[in-house]
DNA sequence: CGCCGAGTTGAACTGAATCAAGAAACGTGG
DNA sequence: CCACGTTTCTTGATTCAGTTCAACTCGGCG
């Protein structure tokens, strides 16, 4: 079974120490979520980020119509938080579910925002961190303005080849802004395009 | 006519003492741009974030068809950057173009990234700025999985109002994902729901 | 004056949602 | 290990929001 190690992920994604991350790694607690149970629930305010060593999560949100919108996927390795609720110490409107048994390291924002001050290098990982999300949210609008439902599913299957494998269609229908059965559409067509060659 | 002045803006945003502050703006570079003008364009590598004194700005993409696409706009007293172009030093995929006679101040990354390992009330604020833009891009998401063109408008006005009065409709409705035709119905119904009180 | 970009309106069209029903897959308890 | 209910996925029929295309108006500006 997959699973990511904070401290090996840090030693090859950064400059920092391998002492100081042991240090670091130390102080942070690991948080177990069973498959179905929420570490983040809209209205409350999100108090750390989450980095998941094993199993899955999702970050989503419910709509006045009782919808729901999967903003982001986190398998192993990577990260999810709230960050605005957690900066600005705001009630979040997202809720953080695992769709697994997960395993996640929690780091709190006060202590991130310690580590910055005092570690240029770990400053340096953290800005990294920060400007990946924001090329991430970009390029999501980005697809939303501008493609179809089919050419969506298709970036995703690129991007994401594991996670469609470990959810249901409905929750990847529902990340990509499409109903389940427009999903379920849009693979027929590609299937019969595909069967025509 | 409006103007935003940096040095205010980051003195009442910001903890930073005034004397620092004016050294920190003696360094950076005033760029006028003409309405019209482009300060990035698609395949540049973006080099710098820049403070919006007085006019605006357009932040947008071109997609495969040809269309335009806004992801935001730039008054007075905004940021606007290609902040993964910058970042990552990978090019641009966004247009960045003068709607009317502008007056910027330039913001380059290394110097940004500098101050901020010196200065801990600028890391602060610059995080702080990270932080409003992860905000901004994750309501956009929300919003663009969630609502109609109607509703998208509605948040418009109530968020922008005054850029409502100072560009095209069409670049409104290019903004919101909709057409100008599209736009022009939804504003339509509004005011004959509004006549019906 | 005549042109041109912006906005509006109508008619036809289309991608995707909705509603409803059935088939397949899954999980849980007996 | 089977039986049952629940969830997921598919398919069809219909509806709807929003697009496209085309024609027309309006207001500014050379």
């Amino acid at each position: 079974m997959n699973s990511f190690n904070l401290i090996s992920f840090l030693s090859s994604n950064s400059d920092l120490e391998q002492e100081f991350l042991e240090q670091l790694v130390d102080k942070c607690r690991k948080i177990e979520i069973k498959k179905g149970a929420f570490i983040l629930q809209e209205g409350e305010i999100c108090r750390q980020t989450l980095f998941v060593e094993s199993g899955l999560l999702r970050y989503y949100s419910i709509d006045s119509k009782g919808k729901e919108h999967i903003l982001q996927f986190a398998p192993e390795g990577w990260f999810v938080s709230d960050r605005a609720s957690i900066f600005f110490n705001q009630p979040s409107a997202f809720f953080i579910q695992a769709l697994e048994d997960t395993t996640t390291v929690a780091l709190d924002e006060h202590f991130i925002l310690k580590l910055a001050q005092k570690d240029t290098s770990f400053l340096e990982f953290n800005n990294r961190l920060l400007h990946n999300h924001i090329r991430q949210l970009q390029n999501r609008i980005n697809q939303l303005l501008s493609a179809t439902a089919e050419e969506r599913y298709l970036d995703f299957i690129k991007i994401y080849p594991d996670i469609l494998l470990r959810v249901p269609q409905w929750m990847v229908a529902s990340y990509l802004g499409v109903t389940p059965e427009g999903l379920s559409r849009v693979r027929k067509e590609l299937a019969q395009k595909h069967s025509n060659r």
